[in-house]
DNA sequence: CGGACAAAGTTCGATTCCGAATGAAGTCGG
DNA sequence: CCGACTTCATTCGGAATCGAACTTTGTCCG
């Protein structure tokens, strides 16, 4: 009857490989798997992959997600960039591309363009399997329930806008709506393995920062990890967009440093050039770079008191500066308490730009597995 | 088999007053719920009561937890105070008393007396009916795993004590240890239906924190909560016990109000104290504690974007003074972001100064009501 | 090389569990 | 006051699940 999909999750997840390890990872007696695993064969889902290692008795038979199972399309838009992929369903990503978008062109607009462009995906690279699912990241708040975005600052016209139910309507299969960051997080999650609280930051163009609190994604209501708009001790007073002033945002951010670049007479075009300007040693960079390092990282300490996680993983294109990273490290270690900074790992990004495909890829899964189709599909031929 | 633990804990939560309803929320058929909630009622466990309202069919027949189905035994340690409960496994507090307490006297002897007075509540209060675990907070961190203190700034000589095992060999029964803030968290959040995030602050003679994160206490490495060594701003400078300046604990605490009030030659012997000078209109204490009030909100604008919560619960002998929550929510409702402000309540204990023996009561059950002695007990006549 | 041992997977009888049908108890409206 | 309708609880046959014994396939060691 049911459970199937909870033994797909568990191969999907690399938590089993073989009949006796799904059963003493499901608790299900290992007659059951084994009568539960034939279905599943059957119905093309999992298939038998040679023989793993002994460990003293006879070999395991290596299960693995059949290749025909299907597939997952995910994007993570982004303000000028979106990024695409094809995962499947044990999460690894089969193609991956990226596209100019401008996300200012409004909600219904971009979503059918992303919908067009998801599906020229699917058809070169997905060797006509089934889409089992859709997952869109976007850079703003995400409301869990409808799957719609609320109050996005960089989002003009997108405010309310069913972006789950669009989607729905042009695949017809499970669609995930998720903030950026918290896509990063549950990317990272999957690459930190042991470490079920963390704290991923993206510095980018902005500063954002996903949760993941008890090995589950932590959403508050709906827009937790929200760092940008935390006033800093600064010598001087700045206005934040937000109408506050001295925001994280206004000193730290990518944008910010940009500016304060072109006061200094050196244009650049994007938030990476800065790292890249860093690591050649250009001092005006390192100054900066180093100046907003310090400041996230004194932020950080009240929220690392606060949330004892086990890693705080920095990603996002500026945690490409080393001395970024080193300043974060530095203020936490010296500020916080050292029950906290015991084994408290302070890291750039393990899953890379791929983050938050990957961490798409994995919160549509955990959705389309515990999905009813599953039952169905074994019901078949 | 099993399953008979979740059904007394519907039951015992309120989730589930009937047979019926046992099976909507526990999944089961209620074929099967008849069968194990006889069982149940076999066993002294469970009990009929008369019947409930109709809804348009046949009245449900009430279910509830067997009066002798056995009591908890939990306590919660303060610095000089000790609060001891006996609850029911539905979580209803049948006596408390509180007793003066030195934790100064070391770990053993504390919990050596501590055991002697929960046995004497026992024969006392508890009817003779069984006990069937055991809960001990304590004013510092503690290991969720080992049940053992770590690094207890208030604490001398109790640091990796295995107050767990200590007070297992006292009782032979479950035992739960679990810093105050925390225990004070799991009992709030009984008492806010339908908000599964939350902070609750606890100021006292000390702030304390504890998390509810996803309906669930959240530990992060253990120490998590802790929002006492936060540096804040301020004009001048105060160097704190862990070794920094300016940690809002410095400004903001019970111990420095009375140490402030003693500068100005008011000398009181308790922080309550503080909340009752300030409820009498004393310029000095109204003063300082809205000035308290003022910086923990700011401290509390950085945690509550970035965490996102349902509410913050105040409580803590401090929570009676009316300014310091207002100054705080002035705070919070300024800085943080309208969209972590919107629907979100900051208000004093709902619990009241028996929330940390509720909560107790609540983390225990669901590890008494987990364990396999149900089973055993079900099957004796 | 052969026998003791260990682990993986399967077979099969016994048990548990589900679910539709049934009975029980009660509400509502005419 | 009676019949249609709701909801709660139980009965009972059939299906799913378990678990112990067994087979298969391997390692390890003398």
């Amino acid at each position: 009857m049911s459970g199937k999909g909870e033994l797909l999750r568990l191969v999907a997840l690399g938590h089993a490989e073989s009949r006796a390890e799904l059963a003493r990872h499901s608790g299900l007696a290992p007659s059951s798997v084994s009568l539960r695993v034939e279905e599943l064969i059957e119905a093309g889902l999992l298939q038998e992959e040679g023989s793993g290692l002994s460990t003293g008795g006879r070999r395991p038979r290596r299960l693995k997600l059949a290749p025909n199972a299907g597939l997952l399309a995910v994007a993570d838009l982004g303000s000028h960039h979106a990024r695409l992929g094809l995962v499947d369903l044990a999460g690894t990503p089969l193609a991956v591309v990226e596209h100019p978008c401008d996300i200012g062109a409004g909600a219904a607009a971009t979503l059918d363009w992303l919908a067009g462009r998801l599906t020229e995906l699917v058809a070169a690279g997905g060797a006509g399997l089934p889409v089992r699912g859709v997952g869109v990241g976007v850079p703003g708040p995400v409301d869990p329930a409808g799957g719609t975005v609320i109050s996005p600052s960089r989002m003009p016209g997108w405010n309310e806008y069913p972006v789950a139910a669009h989607m729905a309507r042009r695949f017809d299969v499970p669609v995930l709506v998720e903030n950026d960051a918290n896509l990063m997080a549950a990317g990272e999650h999957l690459a930190w393995p042991g470490c079920d609280n963390l704290m991923v930051l993206k510095v980018g163009t902005g500063i954002g920062c996903g949760i993941i609190a008890g090995g589950r994604l932590h959403r508050g209501r709906g827009a937790a990890g929200d760092i940008s708009h935390v006033r800093v001790r600064a010598d001087r007073s700045v206005m934040c967009s937000c109408g506050h002033s001295d925001c994280l945002e206004a000193y730290a951010s990518g944008a910010a440093l940009m500016a304060a670049l072109a006061g200094q007479g050196i244009e650049i075009g994007h938030p990476a050039d800065i790292a890249a300007l860093a690591a050649d040693g250009v001092p005006q960079a390192t100054n900066l770079v180093r100046g907003a390092g310090r400041l996230i990282g004194d932020v950080l300490t009240a929220l690392v008191n606060f949330f004892n996680p086990d890693a705080v993983v920095i990603g996002g294109s500026l945690s490409a500066a080393e001395q970024l990273i080193a300043a974060v490290r530095g203020a936490v270690y010296e500020r916080c308490l050292p029950l906290a900074t015991r084994d408290l790992k302070i890291d750039v990004t393990r899953a890379g730009p791929n983050a938050a495909i990957l961490g798409a890829g994995s919160l549509l899964r955990d959705i389309v597995l515990s999905g009813d189709w599953i039952e169905e599909a074994a019901a078949r031929p």
